[in-house]
DNA sequence: GCCATTTAGTTCAAGCTTGAAATATTCATG
DNA sequence: CATGAATATTTCAAGCTTGAACTAAATGGC
């Protein structure tokens, strides 16, 4: 074993597993609030709202798996999601010219208009949810977990 | 507006936002993870692994209502859970003497065996996951995050 | 051009999750 | 002790999630 090598340590190990599960505890919190508050406000769910937000950041749409790509989740989940929000008018498939088998997702006018609408009161929850850190702490430890989820996934 | 207040200005927000954002990615990375992991190498899922862990800290078992007060997730989740494990053999209700609506659920012997399996792996592939954090930093943002679930909490 | 492989997307079964409604039991209080 | 409120749990419908199987279309040798 490396003499740079930090994990195998019990400590250290022990030290990871409880941040770990206060990560865990934190997110669940935090989801469960939106939850509720996107249901009770905007009669919405939170997958439904992360496909939204993932597709108002590309004007061009997403092709369904760009869609499922970016938001981490399997292919087939996201076709259920589009589905259903392609009925309530907030998102249309487009075909892609010179791909029969492909499609881009994009929001509708009303799929903008209901997501801004959305998003600026999730902005305000979280900002109140996470309202113990200040603007500092919270880039710190933002970039930390960015440089964690990155050497993770590269792993993969 | 209070001068104390520090909710409100624009770019705390939106560090907050990011925050979130980032603390989300890395969770569902490593949720994803964990999930693969438990599926290939030990036939289950995370839900089940996180009953089993809730039960392994009460030797004395756990009423339904406080498995799912302990795990955040809704009554009517944990029956399923429950259901399962139980007809596999890892896990029983035990009716509570005194009230014939309760009944504490326990770790059979097998449960226990199975358990301590795969916590031991489990702890294994956390350290390796967040191995780019030292044992202090863990710790500092263990603890800055049990504030925070804390506070709110505390709120609700 | 033909056929194997790859890529895009959907469908499917099983399990997870929620919130609400239903059932059963206990508790409180008059 | 009767009965209405509270508590413990299950059931249910709808939606989310996964991984695998499937369909359809594009691509790349040959």
């Amino acid at each position: 074993m490396s003499l740079t090598t930090t994990t195998g340590t019990d400590a250290a190990s022990k030290a990871r597993l409880r941040l770990w599960l206060r990560i865990l505890k934190a997110s669940r919190v935090v989801e469960a609030e939106l939850r509720e508050n996107l249901r009770n406000e905007f009669a919405t769910t939170l997958p439904r709202f992360d496909v939204m937000a993932a597709l108002s950041r590309f004007d061009e749409g997403l092709k369904m798996s760009e869609l499922s790509g970016v938001l981490r989740v399997s292919n087939g989940n996201v076709t259920g999601i589009v589905d259903r929000l392609q009925d309530d008018g907030l998102l249309v498939r487009v075909p892609v010219p010179g791909d029969r088998r492909a499609s881009l997702v994009r929001l509708t006018k009303r799929g903008r208009d209901e997501f801004a609408r959305q998003a600026e009161q999730h902005e305000r929850w979280i900002d109140e949810m996470l309202a113990d850190f200040t603007a500092g702490e919270a880039s710190d430890i933002a970039a930390r977990f960015d440089r964690m989820a990155t050497l993770q996934r590269d792993k993969t």
